[in-house]
DNA sequence: AGAACGCAACCGACCAGTTGGTAACTTGTC
DNA sequence: GACAAGTTACCAACTGGTCGGTTGCGTTCT
């Protein structure tokens, strides 16, 4: 038997599962599958977590944030911004399936709406103060700047040919500079 | 029983498929659940279409080039381009969701390359002529055009509150125009 | 007749969740 | 320190139900 670690066991569980949530979704996922993975007993999961769907809650609730607040929110440079996401999605593209599959499958995002709130605030802000463009609204303005920064990650594996990462942070660079800058 | 139309079964199997297909993916679908909806038989569903995964390709291959082709290429009215792009997201976002799962589950595109290829020439043609910024690739236009196209229905459910149509497609079209005109 | 269509019932594999019990650590008592 | 009693981490084996896929037979049309 493995020596006690409840803690360490914990942890092993949450890791192998955000893998497997990563690759198969929620409905995809198999409970051994992730046990496996932990090398824990699966009636350890239902100790530690309850039920698969739960153990989905913590996997994402404890990554979700990470991606959005990895990268620091900049309304004065919303081009530093969308490169900063940008990279987020290249160095975790598990965390952008996890977001995906938790869409798709209807569970409660469960984002804190005072971070949400704060971000539409600053760039109100910046639209006053004249950096960024008055004529769209921020939650558009966030909303676009999301989706452009997330475009590669979406778009480019059906089609796309693997070009340079510089190419695309210089295109994205230019393109919200252009669209958002007062 | 129900009376002999085997081309209305087909087709009954496939709106179901389709339905099912697009609420809860491929692993999360139910044969079952798509032979009630079609008021089918299961066996039915196995003699036309194999097995499950060939269903969801029958099923891909019949929505996934219509959300592209719904949409005719104008490579000297981007702005128009993304709009038409966005209002199919906003007719069928069931497609988006089929787009999204075959994605992630990892079912090949199957997009044919040719219109691929063909519509990046036209870009590039549209650049030389003048009308399309020539600073940033044809791949990458097209890429970002679609990310900001899609991405109401890829970011706003988590966040965003419902706003106007009217209000997307007008900051949807000064962007594109910012961004891409010559 | 016979080919095409339709279906209820069935099957075997799989899978989320449970049980009953064992091994390791902790605490209390002398 | 030594030993027992209590507690916590762990697990192999099982269970009940679900799901993809099949079979054998009835029905309808030509």
């Amino acid at each position: 038997m493995r020596t006690r670690d409840a803690d360490g066991t914990r942890k092993r569980i949450l890791a192998a599962a955000t893998e497997d949530f990563a690759e198969h979704g929620i409905a995809g996922a198999r409970v051994d599958r992730i046990a496996a993975r932990a090398e824990v007993a699966k009636a350890q999961i239902y100790a530690y977590y309850g039920d698969k769907l739960a153990l989905f809650r913590a996997v994402f609730n404890q990554n979700a944030a990470v991606l959005v607040e990895a990268t620091p929110f900049t309304p004065d440079d919303l081009p530093g911004y969308a490169v900063g996401l940008y990279n987020g999605t290249m160095d975790r593209p598990d965390l952008i399936r996890l977001l995906t599959w938790a869409r798709l499958e209807g569970v409660p995002p469960n984002l804190d709406d005072d971070a949400w709130q704060e971000k539409l605030d600053q760039v109100a802000a910046a639209q006053t103060a004249g950096v960024v463009t008055p004529d769209i609204s921020p939650a558009n303005i966030l909303a676009m700047l999301a989706g452009v920064a997330l475009s590669w990650s979406a778009v480019a594996p059906m089609v796309l040919p693997p070009s340079a990462d510089d190419e695309h942070r210089a295109a994205l660079r230019l393109v919200i500079e252009r669209s958002f800058h007062a």
